[in-house]
DNA sequence: CGCATGATTGAAGTACGTCAACTCTTGTGG
DNA sequence: CCACAAGAGTTGACGTACTTCAATCATGCG
């Protein structure tokens, strides 16, 4: 794990980082947020689940993915996460989920206490700490209608979405949409095999939906046919 | 929707409650905090899926369930909550799923903005507020879990346990899990068909893992079997 | 007491997983 | 620069675990 030391006002400026959060608070102490830079090679663990919590991590640039494991070795993918995501939470002695680079990536890393100290000094701060995790909460509410009760053609549609829904920065609404993890890996978040993935892609290639680039990256083609495989929930 | 007047004190006195929390944090202002009693009857809707965020609900007593759903009725249920639980979060326009009542309930209702205000003015409720959150979070990773990697007799053998380890008030670890829930609730829970529910809680009967007294209520016969069959999470 | 709703059990079909073969990348070292 | 190996991706054949459809049995409320 490599450890070089942040940069004062590197990632702070940039628009969104907690350091800026924190900073925009305009409190005496805001300089209490201190995040060291940290760089993982894809497969490298930032965290164990069960693990004491540390800190809190914000992705600065690359993918990493949470996990839990059953005693069997079967995994379940809880949520991938990258550039401007935050994860771990403050006021918990130890972390639920298992935290690995899925590539190469970059994170900020805010000791816990700090985190907790900004916390109680600012209401606006804790704020968006709370924010946060909501929307982490309401993201898995929409992953469990998919692990739950969608088809996997649907479930893999509802996935390659909200891959689009988070475009590389700069270019919003691309129908290019980016796929940094392994077929494995998008199995082990849907809740199906490698090879149901692998056929669900085949598939959409075959009737038009997608195109495929290269094996990490598709062409939606049909937008619409997309959205309408992908089951959107129904609001009353 | 019956709306009695919150009466000062009957439930504020209450160990556990936001109200009774909000007044731990010895602030001026704490008299923020004034919920209001509702009673619904089972089947009665708290709030829609896309409904206006007004309140922050605290069951008294009964059990609520969140549900998403899908456009051709698909239904998946996020979550149970009874005695003791909160739903709803603060900062947000609007509710990510429907609440309705599984049986009689009551609740505490607090509107939205007092909570607001409370986390303004109190360190110590924002941590309490986002360790609810947080709480909700670890639970639904563990759900995940179940949806996407459990067979569906340990997702069965999860649910009995998670049940159990919410004791009635004052029975500790009772051996008598209560479900007030139909099974088709409890299917659309664990992504199954009520079929299927029945027939591994018949099946679970036969082998004695459990007694049946009656259809909402089981006795756990052979705790050390069900806790292999739920096939618990492996901690590093 | 009777009807409506929920729970249970059975029979049959199929969608997805498992197993297996093969192909395409990617990266490393001669 | 090419050869090779190891890993990831793809496709096929087959079996089965769960769903679907259907009938019967309990339960509870008017």
């Amino acid at each position: 794990m490599t450890n070089t030391n942040f940069e004062q006002g590197k990632y702070q400026g940039q628009k969104g980082t907690l350091a800026s959060i924190a900073l925009e608070a305009n409190l005496p102490n805001t300089s209490v947020l201190k995040p060291s830079e940290h760089k993982y090679r894809k497969h490298n663990i930032l965290f164990h689940d069960g693990d004491e919590a540390k800190y809190i991590y914000e992705v600065i640039s690359g993918t990493i993915k949470t996990t839990k494991m059953l005693i069997d070795g079967r995994q379940q993918i809880i949520g991938f996460f990258g550039s401007g995501d935050v994860i771990g939470m403050p006021f918990n002695a130890s972390v639920a989920c298992t935290a690995e680079a899925v590539t190469d990536a970059c994170v900020l890393c805010y000791p816990i206490v700090q985190v907790e100290k900004q916390m109680a000094c600012s209401a606006t701060f804790s704020k968006t700490m709370l924010k946060l995790v909501h929307t982490e909460l309401i993201e898995r509410m929409d992953h469990m209608v998919s692990l739950g009760r969608k088809r996997p053609a649907e479930r893999v549609a509802s996935f390659l979405l909200k891959c689009q829904s988070k475009p590389p920065v700069g270019i919003p609404n691309n129908r290019y949409v980016e796929l940094p993890m392994s077929r494995t890996d998008i199995a082990d978040y849907l809740g199906l095999t490698q090879e149901t993935v692998c056929r669900i892609l085949s598939q959409f290639r075959r009737t038009g939906l997608i195109n495929a680039t290269h094996s990490h990256e598709v062409k939606i083609q049909s937008l619409s046919s997309l959205e309408a495989m992908a089951e959107i929930s129904a609001v009353h």
